[in-house]
This record gives structure tokens, C-alpha cells and sequence, in this order.
DNA sequence: CTATATGCAAAGACTTTGCAAACCG
DNA sequence: CGGTTTGCAAAGTCTTTGCATATAG
């Protein structure tokens, strides 16, 4: 077994009271390598490749460990299905390309400020929230000028 | 047929360039007159009241159009399946209530400003965005004390 | 009469569950 | 052993499609 890359990996699971097997190690370790936002697909596509008989209800039923213990955020960008990233150490927004889906990430203390002005205006006590900007990246936007 | 509340409904399709039949404007106008966030199934009840015989494909296949045509807006909160609203005025932003899932409105014109930073930052023109927090509502963290 | 819209049932896409076998301690 | 985890297949949920009928202009 793949010793070297799984053992923080192993300990990461498991002060987070996940019981550390193989399966679930790969698929952390997967989402942690790619630093991307994965669906359930891609990262059964990206396990399988270490260990062809895993099933897809395997990676689902990881997934939703890793939520759970707050390993792994889950996300629903627009109207697609779910895509997940390893927990980041700080919370960061998305900027999300509607032409060619790249994610981009952000960060805004002072929007987060504002956001606590306003949960408080309305007594809200957060616990999470979201931000999503959906526009156009740079690359997207030069094809547009060059097709026109 | 009821007319008086549908008229103004008619031309709002009509001038968005959607056919207005009976089924769309019941649609829109359970949409409009609840003011909430409504999922395709309670919409399909409502409108089941006035049309019995409605099916829920003809929801789904109405609230596509309007979304479409800008009449109305997708969400995703959290987890869950689609909600839809009919199109604000002005766009607004969302507290959820994780406990009870009640859904406040509310608006901060420097946070759009922000985000207009963070998109030019990053070479993005914003096309749409959505900022959710979800949090705790002031009954449910009521409940909670009279609890312990 | 042609085109669009609708109901119904069937299909689809993504996700969850049931269960027996495999694993781990 | 005794509790967890896994693979597989089946079931579930929400949503979309196909098709024949109904409706509208």
C-alpha cells in the first residue's frame, strides 16, 4: 500500500473521528491533490484508477463522511450537480465562468463583514454562507472579441 | 375564467414573448401572489386547487420557460431540490434558516460593489451572482434556549 | 388546419439504501 | 467474534422527454 502520501492523510482522518481506510484515504487524497472541484464522477473516475473494483456508492457514502466531519465542502454551482473540494483552511468565495465552468476563488473579508450586518439586521445567527459570482473569465471573453 | 387578477399577468407573458396560457399564468401568478420560494411540487398544489388535472411536467416545463424568459429565478439551497420565485425587481441576496428553513431577503449595496472588485480582480465581468448565509434564525435559536 | 401546449407515463440523471461478503481490531 | 466498510444492484428523488390528444389562432 501507498505508504509516504497517505499517513498525514491517515491522521488528518482520523482526529476528525473518520476511521482511516484505504478507500477513504484515496478519496481525500484526490480531492486534496487536485485542489479542484470534483464531481462524485470524477472522483470515482480518479480512485478507480488505483483501485478498479471501488463502487461509486462508496464514494458517495465518503463524501458524505468528509461533509459531515467537515473535511469536504460540497457545492451546487448553477443548476449542476454537486462538486466537492477539500475543506480549505479558510473560507473563500467562488467566481464561476458560465462559458467554460473554470472556478476561480476569492477572498473579501470586508463582504464577510457586511454579511454579518446583515444576518444581524434580520437576528440571524450564520453558520455558513455562500457567495457565487457567475460572469465571464478573461480567455472566454477574448474568444467572444475574436468570433465577432 | 378568472380574469381580473390574470390581465395584467397575460401582458407580462405576452410581453415577454411567452405564449400566456391558462396553465403558465396560474404558474406565474402562485409564484407572484406568495412572494416565497416555492418548490416545483408546491406549486404543482397550489395550482392543482384551480386546475386539477395539471401535471407536474407542465410545472416543470412552465417554470423552465419563465426561467428562461427572466420571469422567474432558480435556487438551490443548500442541498435541497429546486426553488423557485418569481423575478424580484431588484436582486436581492438570501438568509436560510438551516433549523426551519425559513428564507429572508435582504439587500447590501456595498457587498455588490465588493464583488464587482473581486470580478475585475480576477479579469471576470459578472453575468449573475448569489450570495446566501445560512444561519439561524431568532424563533429557532429561541426554541433552542427553552431547550437546555 | 398548422403550431403550440398539455397530460400521462416512461425515461433520465444523480444519489441513496439494503444486503451479503470482506475487513479490521 | 462483533462492529465497520464495501461492492453490487435495486430503489429513490427530482426533473425531463416522447407521444398522442387537446387547444389556439
Amino acid at each position: 500500500m501507498p505508504a509516504a502520501a497517505g499517513t498525514d492523510l491517515t491522521e488528518h482522518l482520523r482526529s476528525h473521528g473518520i476511521h482511516p481506510t484505504q478507500q477513504r484515504i484515496r478519496v481525500l487524497k484526490v480531492l486534496v491533490d487536485s485542489r479542484a472541484h470534483l464531481s462524485a464522477e470524477e472522483i470515482h473516475g480518479l480512485v478507480r484508477a488505483q483501485t478498479p473494483r471501488i463502487g461509486l456508492a462508496t464514494i458517495y457514502r465518503t463524501l458524505h463522511t468528509l461533509k459531515e466531519k467537515g473535511l469536504v465542502e460540497e457545492h451546487r454551482f448553477n443548476d449542476e450537480f454537486s462538486r466537492y473540494e477539500a475543506m480549505p483552511a479558510s473560507h473563500h468565495d467562488h467566481l464561476i465562468c458560465i462559458e467554460c465552468g473554470k472556478v476561480v476563488e476569492f477572498d473579501q473579508p470586508l463582504i464577510e463583514q457586511l454579511q454579518l450586518a446583515a444576518a444581524k439586521e434580520n437576528h440571524f445567527s450564520i453558520v455558513s454562507h455562500r457567495l457565487e459570482i457567475y460572469g465571464i473569465c478573461e480567455t472566454c471573453a477574448k474568444l467572444h472579441k475574436k468570433e465577432s
